[in-house]
DNA sequence: TAGATTGTTAATCGATTAACAATC
DNA sequence: TAGATTGTTAATCGATTAACAATC
């Protein structure tokens, strides 16, 4: 990347932006670094599409919102794009994480140590049951949610993952937003109630499987 | 509902419905479920949309593509729309579902029977861990992947949850389309080759708290 | 009946794609 | 240089919203 494209590089906080741009950033980047794990160190427009279903105009524009990120006659260096994706998703740094919730599924996840390589570390994890705060998982003591404000605004942590059953969602967000909580990843299957500074991304399985079913069922109709 | 609205409605196959149609119309019957719960019988299509942060125009347009189903003056009968959106989705029945992988995050899946309301069922279960194969859990015993066709052969097994590790994923994805999956939730962090007609749903963690991450640094830029 | 709300059409808005001069 | 590919503009496509006659 030339100086000039350092300089004319908008700002990453353009309102402009479109959601569905921001999550195939995301989608580039893992891809970008697969390429990377195979020892390939520059790709095209239209090859990186290719591999996700997406075009080479599509993948341009999308990079476009940001800066000038690649080389005419070349296409992009993978190493460096990385570096600027991350950048722009603010993944360049790592970020704490709160964990709400450590039965079932909380527990998995504290053991699924995949994310912490894209910038993010479940620092601290509370629950509200007896049976399971002060018990530790994979080095984590349990801290009872009360507990969160004081924890989560000496550590200054933004981010959450709610891992707790349905009927308990909206109790447990409400305290999060009050601790100053602005990021959810919501597993809960209900939606949350939140004031509309406050981001939340839902996991849903049964939603999930749905999609699924209809495409299934589709396609056997053709 | 009327009986001329079952007989206007179009074919639940319909090639057009945008996807993001389909993926509203679960957040829809997720809602409605939980407005059953607390006793309300009938909602407008403001209503519904207010709750979950859409137009009432699009409710309307969404359930559009697919029959008559509201009462002008009145609303909609949550309970009968229900019905439709199952009928719709193909939830008006049970899917039983293959589980490859029970590490960590399958077993946690396996403990986590959410998703059986909705109409899917965990009955089989895999691995290639001899450590793992055979073990028993929630009362299914791991087979090893190597049994995989006949089984779902067998149980006409249409979904899978691949919860494996990222360097196994493209080769489980092989056998799975081979024994004839035609539908993957797919929780390892890579892009999925399939052919065109096998439909993937990605959950990627890694790319979930991007999103929040983004979104979170826009607003403090705000 | 009057008030409320649907289903649907037309208008608007936004996102994707095609095309191409500029560049390496 | 010739070939490849970017960044960007204009054209196309699709999805959302506004409006309203029909209906309960």
């Amino acid at each position: 990347m030339n100086d000039l494209a350092q300089l004319n590089s908008k700002p990453f906080s353009d309102p402009n932006v479109p959601k569905a741009v921001v999550s195939r950033l995301s989608l580039y980047l893992r891809e970008l670094q697969q390429l990377l794990r195979v020892g390939i160190a520059t790709i095209s427009s239209s090859k990186l599409g290719r591999r996700l279903g997406v075009t080479g105009a599509q993948v341009r524009k999308d990079f476009a919102y940001f800066g000038q990120f690649g080389y005419p006659g070349i296409g992009y260096r993978c190493e460096e794009l990385i570096v600027q994706i991350r950048k722009i998703l603010g993944t360049d740094r790592t970020w704490p994480v709160a964990l709400i919730g450590c039965g079932n599924l909380g527990q998995a996840l504290l053991g699924y140590h995949g994310f912490s390589k894209q910038g993010f570390c479940v620092e601290v994890a509370f629950d509200v049951d007896p049976n399971i705060v002060g018990q530790t998982f994979e080095g984590l003591k349990v801290q009872h949610l009360d507990h969160l404000p004081q924890i989560i605004e000496q550590r200054s942590v933004k981010l959450a993952i709610l891992a707790v059953p349905a009927n308990a969602a909206n109790k447990a967000v409400d305290e999060l937003v009050k601790a100053g909580i602005t990021g959810i990843l919501n597993f809960a299957p209900v939606t949350l109630n939140v004031p509309k500074n406050i981001s939340v991304v839902g996991v849903d399985l049964a939603m999930e499987l749905e999609q699924l079913a209809f495409a299934v069922v589709k396609q056997v109709a053709k």
